[in-house]
DNA sequence: ATGTTC
């Protein structure tokens, strides 16, 4: 594979072979060593998607891409419909939507400190976390289906499950347009029905953490963050639902594949062209799915709330205003470069800059906030998106940190230590379903997500606001 | 990520 470097943490893959538009990835020197690693499958999954039909240049990964289902994790696509543009489902991923949403106390860390353990618990006792967690109190039925899936967050804020006021800082107001609740199964739905407001398993997580670092007072100002501040950050997706309606498409998009004479690398790229009907199907469905995340993001807010006034806290000092809530794993429609064209973010984030309408009045002078988790035992970060990502990554950021270890290895390592006791004496609370999920989670199994951004803002692709201390972790 | 091999 041919690789230029093209400026100071870009690198370019110039179209080859079957590939249709050139490659763009963005890492630092270390990161674009270990991803020209022999072995490493992420940059061949960056080929591969260049060679999907309609894509527009370039094909893009940022500096935390790794393997993925078919696309590459951390990888962004744009398709255009009057130029036989596809859809895919392996480049949104399974769990549909899977994504952050960031609140704001008002409260202070030394504030927090005396009731620190009492909001762990109250927190662990309120989110189901685990694989195959309910909330069986919220059991959904049939009437429920058609206005959570085209509603979202806006659904669960008619329940009572949190103010109108949340709504205004979520991506797409949250609500991903053209949901088509038909087109989700029976089974997705039945997967779903007991499943809004939990958290799940693997990297998902609900942290309480505290503003560490302020890099931009100005932008932070205006995402209402000051230091010390107490935060906390949800991380989920569409669960078991967003999982089902993966399963369902995949087949059926390789059928299609065949059927409209697309050549695919690899199997798991199946993608339809958009204006069929398996592409129109797969894109309702999508955006259902989407839709149960951003309930499930507002749903698992009320719980957080009521947390912070069991263990104490006064209601009128914690709020937790809803900074910002947005997908890192979705396909949907966006203008750039004067056309309109279907984006899909796979482990992305978008990351509007200053001005775009998209972008909250209250933070449009700064532009988009972009949050990216690192691991539990360091930091996370938040970002504002910039020009250059507009110009660059079709408004595209970095997610997270990126995997170093495979969970296999993680687990390994884990195994011989105690996590949870060293987090603790750390000063950081872990409330986990079970063990396995911590040892698979551990820091040392992620990359330093400091270097991860480190190359995005220097590359243009976001600007450093904040750097957020973990202080509670609730996991799976 | 995932009723973690429907």
């Amino acid at each position: 594979m041919r690789i230029e470097r093209d400026g100071p943490y870009r690198y370019r893959i110039p179209r080859q072979g079957a590939m249709r538009v050139d490659a763009v990835f963005y890492a630092s020197p270390d990161i674009a060593r270990d991803l020209k690693a022999e072995g490493d499958q992420a940059l061949h999954q960056l080929v591969n998607v260049a060679t999907l039909p309609g894509i527009v240049e370039p094909a893009v990964a940022l500096p935390d891409i790794h393997w993925g289902y078919g696309f590459p994790i951390g990888g962004v696509a744009a398709f255009d419909p009057r130029r036989g543009g596809v859809v895919s489902p392996g480049g949104v991923g399974f769990d549909i939507n899977c994504g952050v949403r960031l609140l704001c106390s008002d409260l202070t860390r030394e504030e927090l400190e005396p009731r620190k353990e009492a909001l762990a618990d109250a927190l662990f006792r309120l989110v189901p976390a685990g694989v195959g967690s309910e909330r069986r109190e919220l059991r959904l039925t049939a009437a429920d289906w058609p206005r959570l899936l085209t509603r979202g967050a806006g659904w669960a804020v008619e329940q009572g499950l949190g103010d109108p006021g949340d709504l205004e800082c979520i991506e797409s107001g949250g609500a991903l347009p053209g949901a088509d609740p038909d087109r989700v199964s029976p089974r997705a739905l039945e997967r779903g029905g007991s499943q809004l407001g939990t958290l799940g398993s693997g990297n998902h997580f609900l942290e309480v953490q505290y503003v560490e670092h302020v890099y931009d007072p100005e932008a932070a100002e205006a995402f209402g963050l000051f230091p010390g501040q107490v935060t906390v950050l949800i991380h989920t997706g569409s669960r078991g639902l967003g999982h089902q309606v993966c399963q369902d498409f995949v087949d059926r998009m390789l059928a299609a594949a065949r059927r409209h004479g697309i050549e695919l690398p690899d199997r798991q790229l199946a993608a339809a062209p958009i204006e069929s009907p398996e592409g129109q199907g797969y894109l309702g469905a999508m955006a259902a799915a989407a839709n149960f995340a951003f309930a499930n993001r507002q749903v698992i807010t009320a719980y957080a709330r009521e947390a912070f006034t069991r263990a104490g806290f006064g209601p009128g000092s914690t709020r937790l205003r809803v900074l910002y809530d947005l997908a890192h794993n979705n396909a949907e429609w966006e203008e750039h470069g004067g056309r309109r064209v279907l984006v899909h973010r796979k482990g992305a984030t978008r990351a509007f800059g200053p001005g775009h309408p998209d972008v909250p009045a209250r933070y449009r002078a700064v532009g988009q906030p972009v949050l990216v988790p690192g691991d539990m035992g360091r930091y996370s970060y938040v970002l504002a998106g910039t020009e250059g990502a507009m110009a660059e990554t079709f408004g595209s950021s970095c997610h997270g940190a990126g995997r170093r270890l495979s969970r296999s290895q993680a687990k390994k390592v884990a195994r011989q230590r105690d996590p949870v006791g060293e987090l603790a004496r750390r000063g950081i609370l872990v409330r986990a379903a079970t063990r396995a999920t911590v040892d698979e989670e551990i820091p040392e199994a992620y990359k330093d997500v400091a270097d991860v951004v480190e190359a995005v803002e220097g590359a243009g692709l976001g600007r450093r606001v904040a750097r957020l201390r973990p202080l509670i972790v609730v996991k799976g």
